[in-house]
DNA sequence: GGAATTCGAAACTTTTGTTGTTGCGAGATG
DNA sequence: CATCTCGCAACAACAAAAGTTTCGAATTCC
């Protein structure tokens, strides 16, 4: 089963965008990306929508951060995304009447729920600024540049 | 992103194998889950490769457990039908030399290893036999009949 | 021994969800 | 008004899982 990596790609490239002048635009961000520009637009879509980015059209357009990454958690931009599904198992509805299945179902459960709770408990707890300040001291410790498109 | 719902099928199906008399042949099991008995033997297979069930050909084969419910636990299971992965989000490894993509994944990566190690500790701490009880306690309960094709 | 049953395995097809692509329109800039 | 850029919809390509077909081999029943 394929993994969703649009969360970690979504993160990754607000945070850049944070660090430069101007507007992104879909083709500097599907480059870094290594992907195409209207999976960018389709993506940032839902940033656009809940409010974290803006986008202008025309000359010296793009997408640019409408609020500083300290007032942006990582949760918010899941949902913003769409709020996929975390997991990748999940239980059967074969039979809902029966009894076996109903207790099988209880204990996966209740495991996917704390489970889910722990997640978005963490989520909730990290803002993209503590994302980059993990960046800045990962960079103060190594004395290198990071190497992306954005960031060039 | 589809769920994978084998674990919950195959728990399903051994509690009711344990309650019957004889083999269980991949058709019954098949019908049972709405399936066709070629999925059913390659999900069965792992199960027999790690020496849950004992498969018999010719009349009157099928499956059979080779273990105490009591000696099988969820994550068992989880393991025998291939150790599917838990998420289905993951982290992007777009520049593993960027800083900024260090960061995120570091972040999402403990968050899922913290969430995964929840799931492990609760799957592995829960046996067959536990999910049993909790049926016949349901059944109990309700006093009515647990209405699978296996059951009949 | 022969017919029927049942699993084992490989090859192939179908299905489903995601991603990528194309094309056109609309707004903004120079 | 030419160019850049997003918005959107339709379509194509791709990948993973599930389903299907078709063998073969072992077992049981008669």
């Amino acid at each position: 089963m394929r993994r969703d990596s649009r969360l970690s790609r979504m993160l990754h490239v607000l945070i850049h965008m944070d660090r430069i002048d101007g507007a992104a635009t879909s083709d500097q961000i599907a480059q870094m990306l290594g992907t195409n520009p209207v999976v960018v637009r389709r993506t940032m879509a839902g940033l656009r929508d809940d409010g974290y980015v803006h986008s202008e059209k025309g000359h010296g357009g793009g997408w640019v951060l409408t609020r500083p990454l300290s007032e942006i958690t990582m949760l918010d931009i899941h949902r913003a995304i769409g709020n996929p599904a975390f997991f990748a198992v999940g239980v059967a509805v074969d039979h809902p009447e029966c009894l076996v299945e109903q207790a099988v179902n209880s204990a996966l459960g209740s495991a996917f729920e704390a489970a889910e709770k722990l997640l978005i408990e963490k989520f909730a707890s990290v803002t993209l600024a503590d994302l980059a300040d993990e960046f800045d001291q990962r960079m103060a410790k190594i004395a290198n540049k990071p190497t992306c498109e954005l960031s060039r």
